[in-house]
DNA sequence: CTTGGTGTATGCCTACACTAATACACCATT
DNA sequence: AATGGTGTATTAGTGTAGGCATACACCAAG
């Protein structure tokens, strides 16, 4: 598994690796049934301390990515195709509210929003 | 002029007026030349220092919403119909980029962002 | 030039988010 | 039950952003 921290980022550590690793999920990378490397393992290999390892592997679980073996490593959670879908989109709903406002507070019209966002959507290299 | 401040909101308060400000400004409900309370008005209208009222109006002359006269009040800046326009779709793109690495990471399809994106943006209740 | 207004630079204080150290509870395996 | 693994509750340290008090520089009007 590949993860990548950047400390310089201004991105939280736990949030970065929470995020790396829905996506790793989402997109396939991880398929169900795929095991997590333990806290203290990832922790050691990232040099980080297991808590921060451990707050976005809890966050992943609340989040049904991932399910809960007590005493065995974490795994990838197997879904129903599309079970995850409502949560998702839950969250994409919510951060596209932001956005939305944030258009109306600059006074941009509803067209020009969406056709900049069409465009920013097509071009993956726009990461941080 | 009409501003409410909601100290509970979890949003920094000087943001709270620079956001209130440049909508009304971008709406129309405040027009060119009209002039901005002053800054010990305002802080003491709201219960707040000066210096937060100051915070926010530095950014709003930084942003060329307002225009500083010395010694005298703020007032809204007349401008050429889009003159504004860049820096406004440069903040604009800014949210949306952050936005559609979201999208991506939440593995949704694009349309899909898109298409909700246009729902929320024709709901103005969808506000906080 | 004095007065009463303007905005704000500087520095401090507080609250909060993030990270880490420690210590604990749990489980599988032997 | 002993051991070596798991995750994490609790607590403490650190950095930073937001807000405020103070003090200053400036200007218009008298």
């Amino acid at each position: 598994m590949l993860i990548v921290i950047d400390r310089h980022s201004g991105q939280p550590v736990y949030r970065q690796l929470l995020e790396q690793v829905r996506y790793q999920a989402a997109s396939g990378i991880l398929a169900p049934g795929d095991e997590l490397p333990s806290t203290r393992a990832l922790s050691a290999r990232l040099g980080l301390n297991p808590m921060t390892v451990s707050k976005a592997y809890g966050l992943l679980e609340r989040e049904g990515v991932v399910e809960r073996r007590p005493g065995r490593a974490l795994v990838i959670k197997a879904r129903a195709a599309g079970d995850l879908e409502d949560e998702r989109l839950e969250e994409l709903r919510k951060a596209l509210a932001g956005t939305a406002q944030t258009v109306r507070q600059l006074g941009v019209s509803p067209e020009k929003a969406l056709e900049l966002f069409a465009d920013l959507l097509k071009r993956p290299e726009e990461s941080e």
